[in-house]
DNA sequence: AATATGCGGGAAATCGATTTCTGACTTTTC
DNA sequence: GAAAAGTCAGAAATCGATTTCCCGCATATT
């Protein structure tokens, strides 16, 4: 319950308004915006002067009273799931930049899988009047957000739709990364590859799991010699995803997970019980968080862009503004590709 | 260059407004102000005939217009140094938490140590008009703050000084927590300690490493026996300060590091070695980022709690608004300690 | 040459709140 | 019981932009 002294509203530093910088240019305020704003044409020698007394005054638009009169409060949300994966922070700041270059803000959440905290944040969100959403939870609680949709808010998604008029879905090419993955693992030699999969109501995960079972097809193996696993995502996760490998007979030669933090248990798992990798054991992530490059072995890993995904995103919510009725609006998709590091050999190297 | 439909504007969902409320529930708009701003007093049963129409109406009051007439746009800044260190991104939760308890929202941007991305980030925070700015990024340069000291806007730093009127350092204990790690290796029999520097222009480091000089001073530890690297406080930095210390004979049984992304470069290092952690090096971290728990062996290391530090950051800012003069402007302390897991034990357990 | 058209820029309305001013009415005070 | 003081709520001013409306002047049209 802060308050603040009164005198702190004119405490602050040159703040100079449209009004002074009219004067200062000799031109009604009308134009000042004009020109600011590029909108109308105004005279060369006018626009000049404006401009002029805009640089000498240190003048910029108050975005509060630009955002009162023209509706639009230049202000994104973007919920994530959880802080701590360190695929967020980065998908964070990429978007974060891409906002940037538009001129808009973005309100960062995170739910943390914690139903509470995302209501809360929605609240947020809309009471601040944000002009559309980015939903990168890969998690299919689309209840979260009928709040932001009763408020008809663009939402832009991933994977999962959220059923909602003014909303689109980022379609996230899982198959091609997992592809690469399991050929890779296949020329090395690989013949039995276990994939340690995440929690099952998401469709994510469901993705990501069926991509690989298309995968291991194609490259002709049997069912019993893709066995699969399902854990929660989490580096407890992975620990259970490898023992519950190690404990089948014969066991597989390579575990594919499905994100970094689950093959990072598993390094794990495999360091304790003295099992080498690569040597003796395989293992390939999904994400390519930073935290990849530095376990021992480095990881190998299928990438997903932050850049290609929070510029998609931020695409999908223009294209959401203009709201192209005929329009566009094709699937965005967003590329997965393998990186090799030094988690990955033949079987017995 | 986004350009919105006009329709945008009005197809916004049922944003009532004050005068809406106002009409509902029989009285002046300036009541309806009265009652959810609750300055005034208002009558009982008039107050109570207005929540019951905010409530009928999903009244929640327009931030900008808000903003406009009170000059408080409750808008913080948080400058960070490198969103890939976890330990920022874990900060930032907490004081976008913080924030939010207090009704503000937070506008957060790394610098990635880049002048040029820094110096737009603040410009963004001036032209947002922020009502004050955390910069936690354990760095000295402060002329990138220059535009928010010239703009008058309440800066709280982290151990170095902004030299400006309305700003207000946090001080962190580093001896509470260095000493208690130095002490913790001394029983467990150490005699001979390496430690790991960051960068030293930065003044946090040059506190750590005091410390460090400081608690090995006390335990008796001759000055050849606490050898000093400095690094740059990133994981390639650890692997150097590794083979430094390795290097030396006779070398360290225990290398304390001035941050963890350190101390996880030179695990790497032991375990291409083959030198067993903790039997045969002790290997001590600072922050307590997350991955510390998962790196192998889970890293003993100091702890700075991310949310102490968000809540001394957020009352600074509070003791600066309130302008309290002659106040207790005492400095604002930040503690640290000693967490430990299995990256230490006694030389050659 | 007379009228129609276009265009640039100023005056004023507007966005949605807060806050100051003011007047009606009630309560205290001597 | 009359004057002074104190409450409470409405009317109106205000914050700082954008945008609509309109007028005057220059150019195009017949």
């Amino acid at each position: 319950m802060a308050t603040h002294t009164p005198e702190s509203r004119k405490a602050r530093g040159s703040g100079a308004d449209i009004i002074q910088v009219a004067r200062r240019a000799g031109v009604s305020p009308a134009t000042v915006s004009r020109v600011t704003n590029g909108r109308s044409t105004v005279a060369r020698h006018l626009a000049k002067r404006v401009w002029q007394a805009i640089e000498e005054l240190g003048y910029t638009p108050n975005p509060q009273a630009r955002a009162l009169v023209s509706g639009r409060s230049r202000v994104l949300g973007l919920l994530i799931s959880e802080i701590t994966n360190p695929f967020f922070p980065e998908l964070m700041q990429s978007f974060e930049d891409v906002a940037g270059e538009h001129d808009f803000e973005v309100m960062i959440g995170s739910t943390n899988y914690n139903r509470e905290r995302a209501r809360i944040f929605i609240r947020r969100l809309v009471q601040r009047r944000v002009e559309g959403v980015a939903v990168m939870t890969f998690r299919a609680e689309s209840h979260f957000l009928d709040e932001l949709i009763a408020e008809n808010i663009p939402l832009v998604t991933i994977d999962v739709s959220a059923n909602a008029a003014r909303s689109l879905v980022l379609e996230v090419d899982y198959a091609q990364g997992i592809d690469e993955a399991v050929q890779h693992l296949a020329r090395l030699g690989h013949r039995r590859i276990g994939f340690a999969s995440g929690p099952m109501p998401h469709l994510t995960n469901l993705r990501r799991k069926d991509a690989f079972l298309r995968s291991v097809k194609q490259i002709g193996l049997a069912e019993q010699d893709a066995p699969l696993f399902v854990g929660d995502h989490t580096f407890e996760g992975g620990t259970q995803a490898a023992l519950h490998f190690l404990g089948l007979d014969p066991h597989p030669t390579a575990i594919v997970c499905s994100n970094d933090m689950m093959a990072v248990g598993v390094l794990r798992v495999m360091a304790e019980r003295g099992i080498r990798v690569p040597q003796e054991m395989s293992v390939i992530g999904f994400d390519d968080i930073h935290l990849a490059e530095f376990v021992n072995p480095p990881l190998t890993t299928v990438r997903m862009s932050r850049q290609d995904l929070a510029r998609a995103a931020y695409k999908g919510l223009e294209q959401l503004w203009t709201e192209n009725p005929a329009g566009t609006r094709g699937p965005i998709r967003v590329a997965t590709s393998l990186v090799v590091r030094q988690s990955t050999d033949s079987p017995g190297a």
